[in-house]
DNA sequence: CTGGGGATGGGGCCC
DNA sequence: GGGGCCCCATCCCCA
């Protein structure tokens, strides 16, 4: 039945909703997995104020409906998402098969299969320890249905199957490989006359779609008695889907116990489901917890700006990248009301966006407080256009304009680069965390350390499925998997995966075991060409203290790791210029402009009194000649003006 | 001390 | 011109 029954439906859906919905009913929960375009991430918990992660995990693009007693009732979009969103993973507890406390209620159940067998169960109960999908609603029709529950690894994601409107109920129902575990599953677990049961739940879950019925028939609108025989399911379910019921009255209850009193809940009158059981140990969706949220404040505001859909004429999602209305970073609380939706990672292929989509209207500036103001922190920065609005000319090279920065000299390709380049000596930061008020030079600087608030992790290892907040991290776990050691150490050979672990392991070698020894002071080095660069001028007495410890620094960086363990003084001396340059205008090592008698551009965190301000523009580095010139030749030949 | 992860800063380049 | 993405380097923290 069950199979020319669905072929059936695939064809007058086909009709109704078109060939995305018609592939995806045939899906497996793979493939919701593969397809899927963007991730929606839950907020991350705030610590303390007792308010349940069920609720404060909820994404910045969704928000609870709440009845009369102010309970939640279910779980509505804030904004238009597309289809192809995944949300997830449910949260809750986990119990083993045989791990589950007598005392657990089963209403919250979902079960994660391993190997087409029942591997463990999460419990939504706790909404201490679930998240806010126990909230979400079974549709009453497939009509209804926007979401379809997956299992991905040993997780549950909810993923969009359609376009989700403004203000809409998330509505969800299983996947047709989860309804097939469900069944296989009960089957075992299950005497026949449960079985039957079991199948019709797959009856009646297509039962609408078979018989084509429009829901709003008025001839099907009925109450639905709350107490079933399994006889009588095959013919409740058109009924049951055209309910007049309020969504939020139609949940799930165990076929075996009915809708049992909730432990922690007052008992309210049971409603038949639309979907029968599948039960004991199927999802439920409790319609009436009397759950108060004490905070409201945490909450999402209920107000939310509509912005236009973002499919195009054949009902495929875009990429994010050709809708300017949603950016494809995770920033759920940062940009709305177009934030929440996360381009899905590097690493999983996305569909294609159509060459020339259409584009939402831009969404107006965020009321949102605790959104990022884009706006630079120096309007006046772009009065001008072009290269005329720099601070200074630019010169031409070969009849083209040379982007030069005029502080350290470096060339860029565009002049777009060249400013960003500039808030490096400048200390322009326009870009300010409204968190933690912390401020970047540039947007995608923001952008990534917003992560750190929202503990999104975007970027998946395809080896051991860790999760990573940025690619760099990612990199550097996958060498682990690689084997990949790049970092080894000149004098003893071990190899490191990080920088970081080199250059803390060298410090073993530091000290008088350092191996180049001067023959006529008591200073090593690490390396033979700091001690051919300490030996060219002299050292002890004839070497000003302050050269003799920039060698020394110089011999411990990195700019000296890199060169050759036989290049000579000159090749040293290259590198200590390289090195000296960047610490000093880059870095602006305090120490160390200490050392050679600099002051620095820009005041201290906490100047004095005495401290004079920072020259605005072209850094005055007085005196770095003289210092420079202690050795033979001058180290920086690029001098700062 | 080593190893692993998290976070940040900056630049290149494309759109 | 600005936004976005990617990459690399670096530092810090912690087990």
């Amino acid at each position: 039945i069950g199979e020319g029954a669905f072929s059936r439906h695939i064809y007058t859906e086909k009709q109704k909703l078109g060939v995305c919905e018609l592939h995806m009913n045939q899906w497996r929960d793979a493939d919701f997995a593969r397809n899927c375009t963007y991730i929606v991430p839950d907020q991350a918990s705030e610590p303390g104020f007792g308010v349940p992660r069920a609720v404060t995990s909820i994404p910045r693009n969704l928000t609870f409906g709440y009845g009369p007693d102010n309970e939640v009732t279910g779980v509505f979009s804030k904004e238009y998402i597309p289809q192809d969103t995944r949300f997830g993973p449910l949260e809750g507890d986990i119990y083993t098969r045989d791990g589950v406390p007598p005392q657990a209620s089963r209403r919250y159940f979902w079960r994660i299969y391993y190997g087409g067998q029942l591997h463990h169960f999460v419990d939504g109960y706790n909404v201490h320890r679930s998240n806010w999908m126990r909230y979400v609603n079974p549709p009453r029709s497939p009509a209804e249905q926007n979401l379809v529950a997956c299992q991905d690894g040993h997780d549950i994601f909810f993923y969009t199957i359609r376009p989700v409107d403004t203000q809409q109920e998330l509505l969800v129902w299983y996947s047709q490989e989860f309804l097939q575990k469900l069944h296989r599953s009960e089957t075992q677990e299950r005497s026949q006359s449960e079985f039957l049961v079991c199948v019709c739940v797959c009856v009646h879950v297509y039962s609408m779609r078979l018989l084509d019925i429009d829901p709003r028939s008025p001839g099907l609108h009925r109450h639905v008695e709350p107490e079933r025989s399994p006889d009588s399911l095959l013919s409740l379910g058109t009924e049951a889907y055209a309910s007049p019921l309020p969504p939020h009255q139609h949940g799930l209850y165990d076929p075996c116990q009915g809708l049992l009193p909730h432990p922690l809940y007052p008992t309210s009158t049971p409603l038949a489901c639309p979907y029968p059981l599948l039960s004991p140990y199927s999802a439920h969706y409790p319609r009436l917890l009397q759950y108060s949220p004490p905070y409201p404040g945490l909450l999402p505001p209920a107000d939310s700006t509509v912005y236009g859909s973002c499919l195009t004429n054949d009902c495929l999602p875009v990429s994010t990248a050709a809708c300017p209305g949603m950016l494809p970073s995770a920033l759920p609380y940062l940009t709305p009301p177009h934030g929440g939706l996360k381009e899905r990672p590097p690493n999983m292929s996305p569909p294609r966006a159509p060459p020339s989509p259409p584009k939402p209207p831009r969404p107006p500036p965020s009321r949102c407080a605790d959104s990022v103001d884009h706006r630079p922190a120096t309007p006046d920065e772009s009065s001008g256009s072009g290269h005329r609005s720099l601070p200074y000319p630019l010169k031409k090279q070969n009849g083209k304009i040379k982007y030069e920065c005029n502080v350290c000299r470096k060339t860029f390709g565009q002049l777009s680069n060249l400013k960003v380049h500039l808030r490096v000596h400048s200390g322009e930061r326009p870009f300010q965390c409204h968190v933690c008020k912390k401020s970047f030079t540039q947007l995608a600087h923001l952008q990534k350390h917003h992560l750190v608030h929202t503990g999104e992790k975007p970027h998946e290892c395809q080896v051991c499925h860790k999760r990573f907040s940025s690619t760099s991290n990612l990199k550097t776990h996958l060498r682990l998997h690689l084997g990949e050691k790049p970092y080894q150490c000149k004098l003893c050979s071990t190899k490191f995966t990080q920088y970081i672990h080199l250059k803390l392991h060298r410090r073993l070698h530091d000290g008088p075991e350092r191996p180049h020894r001067c023959p006529r002071c008591p200073l090593t080095f690490l390396h033979r060409f700091s001690l051919a660069l300490h030996q060219r001028d002299g050292c002890g007495a004839n070497l000003p203290p302050a050269v003799a410890e920039l060698i020394d620094r110089f011999d411990s960086s990195a700019e000296a790791d890199g060169v050759p363990e036989s290049g000579d003084a000159a090749l040293a001396e290259a590198a200590l210029g390289r090195w000296l340059a960047r610490e000093m205008e880059l870095k602006e090592d305090r120490g160390l402009l200490q050392l050679l008698g600099l002051k620095p551009r820009h005041p201290s965190p906490a100047p004095s009194p005495a401290t004079s301000p920072a020259p605005s523009g072209a850094t005055t580095y007085q005196g770095r000649a003289s210092v420079l010139h202690l050795c033979s030749q001058p180290l920086v030949k690029a001098e700062v003006e």
